[in-house]
DNA sequence: ACTGTGGTGTGTTGTTCAAT
DNA sequence: ATTGAACAACACACCACAGT
């Protein structure tokens, strides 16, 4: 790893010496990996408060204004939490709970089901280990083991893929839980295998059509909801991470969708939240709330220090312009200089894109932004 | 996994007053 | 008239805890 203490004190050092040495000079570099505004001593610290701006943005609707959805696509590590844990069961058992909880989706509408995969080498790697704190007891999960502590198993990536892949391997084959329970609507898996297998009754086809290599349940969701757009006539997402909520907002406005869509937690009870009126809402930001998402912090990318959610979208109402971010055919430096205009504006500083300001107008970066910086 | 709440601490902004 | 210091009010981020 890196030490900021060591670079620092060698900088100091280097300035007490009597080496001619330049500040600006020894600025221009990063002297650390990561920006320094954005790490902590023990690592990358990751933004903490998501949901903040998801808050702010979404607009509530009530389960009975909701209407019913003909297709539900379900966040499967958010479901899990929500599902009744046997506390003196086997790991069967916990399935089967599972499984009734689809039953009563079933009974409303189609199902796509989405799991998160665990490649091993992905840059998500190190995001994990940061959240693999606390107990990290690693089990052999069978169908007939006794089903350890919630924690345990749900916090720990080892114990939740087995997890994963136990049930996953029970949803696709048990054809009497098929025969009870995808009479009337279907049911789509998809989980570490990179095509989705749909079910209905005895069938069992691979969607090929939805073939997908992505690692985060997230896009995948996206993409199934985009997927199944044309044909459904209401769809709800069970799931309540920020990040789904952000990009459901931005593909719903891209791909100009008409479709009512809602958001729903796999608590009941919980806000329900209508996408297509919180995009009406919003209409002036939502072109620029991507990327500003992402270069803001989220989960591979690391948070400014003291920027929250809640200036960012101050600063996106502002009307900054982000849109060469993301944009893979813009030139590399009108990326930057946007990047470099929006977090100016995010710690309050007006005009500059330019990251010579601090030679040619001092003023404009009092110290305590400097040391923010 | 996420939500929600209350308490705490820090930083920013705006105001007043006095001195230059 | 301008500047700086001192102060209060406010907003924000952070943390711990409890809950689903």
């Amino acid at each position: 790893m890196y030490d900021l203490n060591v670079i620092y004190s060698r900088v100091i050092a280097l300035f007490s010496s009597d080496r001619d040495v330049d500040v600006k000079d020894v600025l221009a570099y990063e002297l650390a990996p990561v920006p320094t505004a954005m790490f902590t001593e023990d690592g990358m610290r990751i933004c903490k408060a998501k949901s903040t701006l998801k808050k702010s943005l979404q607009i509530e609707v009530s389960r009975r204004n909701a209407g019913d959805a003909d297709v539900t696509v379900i966040d499967g590590s958010a479901l899990l939490w929500t599902i009744h844990w046997p506390a003196d069961g086997t790991v069967a058992d916990f399935i089967e709970n599972v499984k009734t909880r689809l039953t009563s989706y079933l009974s409303e509408s189609d199902v796509y089901l989405i799991f998160d995969r665990y490649y091993d080498y992905s840059i998500k790697s190190v995001t994990r280990d940061v959240r693999e704190t606390g107990v990290n007891k690693k089990h052999h999960l069978l169908l007939s083991t006794k089903l350890p502590a919630q924690k345990v198993v749900l916090s720990s990536i080892e114990n939740k893929k087995q997890l994963n892949l136990l049930l996953c391997e029970e949803l696709t084959q048990d054809r009497l839980f098929h025969l009870r329970s995808t009479n009337k609507h279907k049911l789509v898996v998809t989980g570490e295998d990179p095509c989705p297998i749909e079910i209905k009754m005895e069938e069992r086809r691979t969607r090929y059509d939805l073939e997908n290599q992505q690692e985060e349940a997230d896009t995948i969701i996206v993409q199934q909801v985009l997927g199944c757009a044309g044909e459904a006539h209401q769809i709800s997402v069970v799931s309540d991470d920020t990040d789904v909520f952000v990009l459901l907002l931005h593909h719903y406005h891209q791909a100009g969708l008409d479709v009512p869509l809602i958001m729903e937690s796999p608590c009941k009870g919980r806000a329900i939240v209508d996408i297509k009126s919180t995009l009406a809402k919003h209409s002036q930001i939502v072109k620029n709330l991507l990327p500003a998402h992402a270069i803001s912090g989220c989960d591979t990318v690391a948070s400014y220090y003291g920027l929250g959610k809640g200036s960012v979208i101050k600063v996106l109402k502002a009307g900054n312009d982000l849109s060469a971010i993301g944009n893979v055919d813009a030139p590399f430096q009108q990326v930057l200089d946007q990047a470099t205009a929006f977090i100016s504006a995010c710690y309050g500083i007006k005009e500059s894109t330019d990251i010579k300001l601090r030679e040619e107008r001092p003023e404009l970066l009092p110290e305590s932004t400097l040391d923010k910086l």
